[in-house]
DNA sequence: ATCCTCCATGTAATCGATTCCACGAGGAGG
DNA sequence: CCTCCTCGTGGAATCGATTACATGGAGGAT
């Protein structure tokens, strides 16, 4: 492959004079410029990124760590990411840590050897040492949607308290009384946050959250289920699931056709994170949608602030309720189909 | 951040004996290896990759181009490329081109300006330029799902072929007579590869497959609304639907739906690619599954082969089908609730 | 005791860019 | 006509690693 000594030899100058050429710098007749650039053309040559990072100390590479590139929430994330970041003229890398604090581990110090400019995180566990490390030693970092408390790292993430509001008024409205949640990791504080406002949201109601109706899950489909049998066991099951991710709803979902029994009539279900494909499940899930593209793009300007010496803002954006009809329908009494369960309320 | 020669200072060494130590290369003293390590734990000290790159000519990373991050056939790819990849050492850095041909070139310039080992490309169009350059000029590069016929690159797929004579084996045993396909661009070889497939597998059973009944799709949601609607005015309807992937099947799921009619009473349905969110839909969608994980990593292992001057092996794993319910029950006529037009064949 | 071999180590070249500095030519001003 | 500036250009240092080659000392064979 032609290095730049080559074009050089080719258009009879120095290589000086052609780095001059190709960051075009004033300096350059407009001779030798057409000289460099029918070298270059006739070569074919393009510039070795690894040598001119090396030299400039920037990559103009972002790393971005997803907890999971299966889950359509963060593959969006990441399209959206990518997206702003080449406008500014940035690459991205994305490391997948299937929630694996380990894996993260892994991403994050491959991509600091990369000497990446900087690290746009959705951390999967409390944080992980390396990326302690990356924080306390300066690295240019972000967090989006979830973060480790007590860092000063910026943060860029979705409110969702006054969408759960919303959806708990919503349910309430439709009748329901007994509210269960399939929370996420505790490590996580989107796997805790969630939990305790929609607890809150309840009270509002002076409707309690009694542990039982507080499952354990992971983000991922299996334990939507799991929990969800478990729900169902109960001698006195809820009315319905709110579950704190996509993924866990869709096990959910399943848990309650596995029993052959009906949404929203026999289990009312609603998650958080909307993705297209809820509109074509039977029924349409009711779900609380995240600005994810806003915010993706937020958390790259956010980054390229801090790597680029300007104040990085935090950022935090409203979620909304969708309503869809997991959960009844507004109108009609809606879980007319079951009315025993209803009327007791 | 530390480099190489703050090491050789604080171990009392040259950065010779420190970059034997890290490669370990077996002439080194156990008294100065200890001393290299203990200062490398010290100072926190970590290899500059982008430095190691440029020595040696490679960077242990595979470029992986893929059409479009938000289909999960293509996430579900990406996240088996990079396991096999790490499991061999190699990083993976991955591409969106968004099934756009210039961002494809740009990502395949971008990679190769990077200095990849070797490039895994599912081809958006025809060949960009810069993708053609690359596999003339020798860059190791395998091809995966799709390919550009007339190019030394070794191909990794899936053959779908037996799979579609299943489908309308399967298709046919229902009393399904007239089929009509989405196929998907005729610049890709997934386009047009499974039309003519499915026409051959029609011809068996003496079954036409009139141009009305060829839909031109582009692999997106919207495009198998449009084409399904088209198929739904025709004055003699198909009463199957077969989408080539998995988002124009949801398309024209979500077209059956707007005109109030059922699947697969008033309209069967069939896709290529099997897809989790599939089971969870109403009803529950019959497709071809392809061994997407094994596809992934064969193709990881052919890329590599290359790389490190093997002989790279084209792979072509079989496809198979899927049976669930958007076709109509196997036992009963199935059917039988619109055996109008089930009588008529 | 002498010589050869082998091992541990250091010196320095190298990869492909960027960029500081020096230098010569040419124009402007005195 | 001399001095000073500006402009275009080239030489060479530099980034952080790897690695060929040189060197010196220890130990074994004769």
């Amino acid at each position: 492959m032609a290095s730049i000594k080559d074009v050089a030899a080719e258009a009879g100058v120095s290589v000086a004079t052609v780095s001059r050429v190709l960051n075009d710098h004033p300096s350059v007749s407009d001779d030798a410029r057409t000289r460099v650039l029918a070298a270059v053309e006739a070569l074919g040559y393009r510039p070795n990124a690894v040598a001119r990072s090396l030299r400039t100390d920037q990559t103009r590479t972002l790393g971005l760590v997803i907890s999971d590139v299966l889950n359509p929430y963060f593959t969006e994330l990441a399209r959206s990411v990518e997206e702003e970041a080449r406008a500014l003229g940035y690459s991205v890398i994305i490391g997948n840590a299937d929630e694996r604090p380990e894996l993260q581990d892994h991403h994050v110090r491959t991509l600091l050897d990369r000497r990446i400019d900087g690290l746009l995180v959705s951390p999967t566990d409390g944080g992980s040492p390396g990326m302690l490390d990356a924080a306390r030693a300066g690295t240019p970092m972000v967090f989006v949607d979830r973060w480790i408390p007590g860092l000063d790292v910026p943060v860029v993430r979705a409110d969702g308290r006054a969408a759960i509001r919303d959806l708990v008024a919503h349910l309430h409205g439709l009748g329901h009384r007994r509210l269960a949640i399939i929370g996420g990791p505790a490590a996580t504080t989107t796997g805790s946050e969630r939990v305790a406002a929609f607890r809150d949201a309840l009270a509002e109601y002076g409707i309690p959250l009694p542990d039982v109706y507080i499952g354990q899950g992971d983000f991922q489909v299996e334990s939507g289920r799991r929990v969800t049998e478990g729900f169902l066991d109960l001698p006195e099951p809820p009315e319905v699931v709110f579950a704190a991710d996509n993924l866990m709803a869709l096990g959910a979902l399943d848990a309650v056709r596995a029993r052959g029994l009906r949404v929203p009539e026999d289990l009312a279900l609603a998650a958080f994170d909307d993705i297209r494909w809820f509109v074509h499940t039977d029924p349409p899930i009711t779900a609380i949608a995240q600005p994810t593209g806003e915010l993706g793009r937020a958390a790259v300007r956010a980054l390229v602030d801090q790597i680029e010496g300007r104040p990085p803002p935090s950022v935090t954006l409203p979620a909304r309720l969708v309503v869809r009809r997991s959960c009844g329908e507004p109108g009609e009494p809606g879980t007319s189909s079951s009315p025993v369960r209803r009327s007791q309320s």
